[in-house]
DNA sequence: GCCAGTTCAGTGATAAAGTCACACTGGCGC
DNA sequence: GCGCCAGTGTGACTTTATCACTGAACTGGC
């Protein structure tokens, strides 16, 4: 079913047509919904799930950049939609997704007929900017420690991760991950076995 | 006088509702456009000039997030008129600047009548998030040497600027920016004098 | 069960970057 | 000329990144 609080703002002739055209799509886990280069078809909006999407610096390392989940619009793809260049970022659907595919032709429709349309993707696009100005704060000046516990304490425990992939969310290497658990773990805050962490309260 | 790429594919009629409810401003060098949390009255669109964006976070730190230049459009503050948030990061006038004050309701009025318009907000918008990825990227893992010289080989010689303002253009100390100065200056790779760098051809 | 192959985690050594503290200095105003 | 101060240099130390390697835990085949 098609429940995205965007289109529900549409009057009721374009809300017939959006339905038409719009293609609802099922990911399953695991599954990649846009690599970095792919150009960009239409613009995703997420019905349900959850979808990281991340990016690969030169370095080969990589850091999430941002989540998306039910109600979210991905703005990423605007910005392919309109400049014309592919994605910098790969879009990794990380629980079983459906997402409403609106094509271009009608994204330009409904930017032209609906001032409600368009403020939700003003809106969108605003959070997004926020998003990626914090973080670059956080890689920038933060400390790993903090942030590591942050990322933990924002979880609910036992947390099922290898450290590979909990380097990617901060943005760094996984020994530095895998030395500040265990100094945690020595601290007797968590408690570390093969892919898994449980978190003691902090 | 108001030139702005975005506002000349207007319709004669809205050239002319826009010429007359935009207040051309003119800032001096060293002027604050807008400071972090300050509201958002309306969109400027740079005629002339340069602004650099930047941001201090929680630990006192600052960097550059990105320079407006001349025809560019200030995609922050969209965000912050949408989501009636408060600006997160400051503007500050590098060289005498020009801009175009578009107030809200003419914005609103342009984005509903105008596709053009539209399509350059948007493209404009795709371009910052794409800036802020990268910026992303370089912070997280490329070398402080190398984005160092990177900086000053895309600048001509001499550069007048203070290591402590170099700090904020990479995002790390003043220290460090030192450091790294004085060991290019030992491989004869510039010239430091106070307050000026001479790049002698990389 | 056992074994081989693979993924995940731990760790030492070393280099790069960030932090703290303080000394020095070039240039300006008085 | 002298004092002041923003700007710079640097030592000592901590944190983070990188490289290289080891061993432990899981997987699938037999």
């Amino acid at each position: 079913m098609l429940h995205h609080s965007i289109l529900e703002t549409l009057p009721r002739e374009l809300q017939k047509e959006a339905v038409e055209s719009i293609k609802v799509m099922r990911f399953p886990p695991g599954q990649i919904l846009f690599r970095a280069g792919e150009h960009c078809k239409g613009l995703p909006l997420m019905l349900s799930g959850a979808v990281k999407v991340q990016m690969t610096g030169v370095s080969g390392n990589s850091i999430v950049l941002y989540r998306m989940g039910a109600d979210d619009i991905c703005t990423l793809s605007i910005g392919c939609l309109m400049t014309g260049y592919g994605y910098r970022a790969e879009a990794f659907v990380e629980e079983e997704s459906e997402a409403a595919m609106v094509p271009r032709v009608l994204f330009d429709r409904l930017m032209d007929q609906s001032a409600a349309f368009r403020l939700g993707i003003m809106e969108s696009y605003g959070r997004r900017l926020d998003d990626l100005m914090l973080l670059v704060e956080e890689v920038a000046f933060r400390r790993m420690d903090e942030r590591l516990e942050e990322w933990l304490s924002a979880r609910r425990s036992p947390i099922h991760i290898t450290h590979q992939e909990l380097a990617v969310e901060l943005g760094t290497a996984r020994e530095v991950v895998s030395r500040l658990l265990k100094e945690l773990e020595r601290k007797g805050r968590v408690q570390l076995s093969r892919g898994r962490i449980d978190v003691k309260g902090f």
